[in-house]
DNA sequence: ACCAATGCTACACTTAACGAAGCACGGACA
DNA sequence: TGTCCGTGCTTCGTTAAGTGTAGCATTGGT
């Protein structure tokens, strides 16, 4: 462990990470990810998939995932996981499985 | 139909896996985490390393972050990793594997 | 022709993030 | 004892991001 560390202490954030690290941290964009996990949602079944997510919103981040080469869009059928995407999602099933053993908010004292 | 199908094909998310997806997108909260992949580090130099955050943005990610039981503070020290925290790095490990793929940025019509 | 579904767009509003300034505290040195 | 520096924040005015309702344009079905 002390050695992972010792390992990484050199290695500096790449660009890509930082681009990563960057979208990730923007509001719905791995949201959207993992409810394509399913399979192909169009437009409206995303965005209550999302718990009403705004379409502003969403539509701005359907083409960031777009640009990113993270979603493709299926005429008549919606939107759907790339290739790249679906190897994202393998990074999100990671988060999930993560999470279980996430305590959730108590808010006590919390603003 | 195709409506039909996707109904019948999703599957629910949990609520952590809601918190961590939403948590996630918040601005700097991953990179906090993994800046802090190599090691303790202290309030400013964190601001530093995640290239000069704002004090205020720093402050209240690492109260949701000590909240979310991902990181401890140690008095004289600064922040690290909690044990949960380093498996989340593992995770961020995984999405940085993943980045290597990504295109980056060409920018050209995009609002 | 009508209607419902769909993929958006517009816009007024609220919330989150930014960034410069600076305060309070503790330790080192005089 | 004083005064300096490093550090962990806090404050606050400004800007950017996200929200939510309304509705427009197109398509496909009846």
């Amino acid at each position: 462990m002390a050695q992972r560390i010792q390992n990484l202490r050199r290695a500096s954030t790449s660009e890509q990470m930082c681009e990563a690290l960057d979208f990730s941290g923007r509001r719905w964009a791995l949201r959207i990810v993992w409810e394509l996990r399913v399979g192909p949602l169009n437009f409206r079944a995303l965005q209550s998939a999302c718990g009403n997510i705004s379409p502003s919103v969403l539509q701005r981040r359907l083409h960031e995932l777009g640009r990113l080469g993270v979603i493709e869009k299926i005429p008549g059928l919606g939107y759907r996981l790339s290739a790249s995407g679906e190897k994202l999602f393998l990074v999100l099933a990671q988060l999930d499985k993560w999470s279980d053993g996430l305590r959730l908010a108590p808010s006590t004292s919390d603003k």
